[in-house]
RNA sequence: GGCCCCAUCGUCUAACGGUUAGGACAUCAGGUUCUCAUCCUGAAAAUAGGGGUUCGAUUCCCCUUGGGGCUACCA
């Protein structure tokens, strides 16, 4: 049931750390380049470089990507029960044959597992003499590649083990002399051209591309070549990567060529970039998706973020704010930008308190408390009754819109779990008032406060309406005093709300220790 | 050094030959029942430079400049 006219993406990274902020933005043009036409979005690792593998790379992308939501179609098992998470005994082993992957078959897809296939087609360019063995050394190379740099030549190999006599080559091979297979670009070719989704016609002379190694002398092959089968093996009908790939499409190009294979679509997107402009790196910040998820940021706002790095709606649209699916719905290559885009953590920040602050109460107690904020914030250090859901619910209630991200809670306002309070007397004075006055104007609020009910407590609406009345004109003659009392800081939410918060018996303690103070 | 890509406010971006060059973040100023936050209003802030093409260029072409990427038996 082969429809070659159907979308399919993949996401191709390598397991050698977190699932990187950028790798993220890849995969997510990639899904909803997938989903707005109905296709497949794939995941393949690609771990033909032995010496970079990281042992829980995988599982930890995989991992990433689920809880980003961006759950590929193909190329992974999520399993419930046992095990990695990539691979599911029951049904699918990895696949071990050199055809046609048909959607249906989903993997998982890990290069190092299909070795045989790459050395069959790599084997196959050879008997066609699309490549050849080479068996120059690291240092030779290095010194070719010195030379031509000093006659400002582009750096390249100088084929040097093709002028070798066949029998020669063959002789070398079968005794085992060690041995890399290069593609072997020829410069009648012409220029390579391709019309790229984002950036219209690249155009490359044949001359300045390298006699690329296919085939290391480990016998793994390079990214090269199993990016071009596997692409082609698994149908791929568009390649979105980010642009540092750029450079190497046209030996990609050649590859298909020489396989005579069909080239599916590219579209090489802009780069993420530090605050200076260069690409996007640890050094500078976070980078690991994972570290942004622990931090508080919610996923809807990450996601939503770097949708809008490098790709807008378009038509005008000023909107900001998408869903996933609102996204899936806008999405275009045709929007998105050939330049790199900065990640600026202070937007990100902004959105994240969008995010936040639409946020039912509930929903956002159960972020902080399934998030692991219980135990990394200050609440970790809080008095018992401080840590009840009831008493957290209360805080974020009134947190809830100046919380960047979910971290932060209670960083702006440490009061609300501490035991006790320090602070200056002296800030308890309202503009300049004398002691007299602010021990005259909490004892006011003391009385007021110790003499209503339950029922008066349980909302701050009321509280506010009472004190208010008391207040009178000069309102900070009284409030203030009462903030601060109950505070300890000369920033912080209103009275009411924090009376509200703290509850009758914390509040009227945190009083009565103010009024000592000033005797 | 070589090759390639890119270029609108500080940042993310809109305007696919005709706009007082728009929006958002950040910044600053003011307003909103005490401080802060939220919210509201306002301000400042950009087409890198030079040539073309055109009646008319942010927009198309060229050059310069600037930035970035790649340049491995890493991806």
């Amino acid at each position: 049931m082969t429809n070659t006219s159907k979308i399919r993406v993949r996401f191709a990274p390598s397991p050698t750390g977190y699932l990187h902020i950028g790798g993220l933005r890849t995969a997510l043009y990639n899904y909803l380049f997938a989903k707005k036409h109905g296709g497949t979005f794939i995941l393949r690792i690609e771990d033909t470089d032995q010496s970079r593998f990281v042992p829980g790379a995988i599982e930890s992308l995989i991992q990433s990507l689920d809880e980003t939501g961006l759950t590929p179609d193909e190329g992974v098992f999520l399993k419930k029960n046992h095990g990695s998470g990539i691979r599911d005994q029951e049904t699918k082993e990895s696949k071990s044959y050199p055809g046609i992957i048909e959607s249906g078959d989903f993997g998982p897809y890990i290069q190092s597992e299909r070795l045989d296939i790459y050395k069959q087609y790599a084997d196959e360019l050879i008997a066609s003499g699309k490549a050849y063995h080479c068996f120059c050394s690291a240092e030779r190379l290095t010194e070719v590649r010195e030379a031509q740099a000093k006659n400002k030549q582009a750096p390249k190999y100088d084929k040097y083990c093709l002028s070798l006599a066949a029998d020669e080559r063959k002789q070398k091979v079968t005794s085992g002399v060690p041995c890399v297979i290069r593609l072997n670009v020829l410069e009648e070719h012409g220029d390579v051209v391709f019309a790229d989704l984002v950036r219209g016609e690249v155009r490359i002379r044949t001359q300045d591309i390298d006699d690329q190694v296919l085939v290391k002398s480990d016998g793994f092959p390079t990214y090269h070549l199993a990016n071009v089968v596997d692409d082609h093996l698994m149908r791929i009908s568009h390649v979105i990567r980010a642009e540092e790939w750029l450079p190497s499409t046209p030996k990609h190009i050649l590859l298909y060529e020489a396989f005579g294979w069909e080239m599916p679509q590219f579209a090489h997107i802009p780069l993420l970039l530090n605050p200076d402009k260069s690409k996007l790196s640890k050094r500078q910040g976070d980078v690991s998706v994972e570290e942004y998820l622990k931090k508080g940021y919610l996923k809807e706002a990450l996601i939503n973020f770097i949708a809008l790095l490098g790709w807008n709606p378009g038509q005008g649209s000023v909107q900001e704010i998408f869903s996933l699916d609102e996204l899936v719905q806008a999405f275009d290559l045709g929007h998105v930008h050939k330049a790199g885009a900065v990640f600026d953590l202070q937007k990100l920040d902004w959105m994240n308190a969008e995010y936040i602050k639409r946020l039912p109460v509930d929903e956002l107690y159960e972020k902080i408390s399934t998030g692991g904020f219980l135990e990394k914030t200050l609440i970790a250090a809080a008095p018992e009754a401080m840590r009840s859901e009831e008493y957290l619910k209360r805080v974020l209630s009134i947190e809830r819109e100046r919380l960047a991200k979910l971290s932060d809670i209670g960083e702006n306002n440490p009061f609300f779990f501490a035991a006790e309070l320090s602070y200056d007397t002296g800030l308890l004075h309202w503009k300049g008032n004398a002691p007299d006055m602010t021990r005259e104007a909490l004892t006011k609020s003391e009385k007021i406060l110790s003499d209503l009910n339950d029922l008066e407590w349980s909302k701050k609406e009321i509280l506010e309406k009472i004190l208010l009345e008391a207040a009178g004109e000069r309102k900070g003659d009284l409030l203030w005093p009462l903030r601060v009392a109950l505070t300890g800081a000369e920033r912080s939410p209103s009275p009411f709300e924090i009376a509200w918060v703290l509850g009758k018996e914390e509040s009227l303690k945190r009083l009565e220790n103010s009024i000592k103070r000033l005797s």
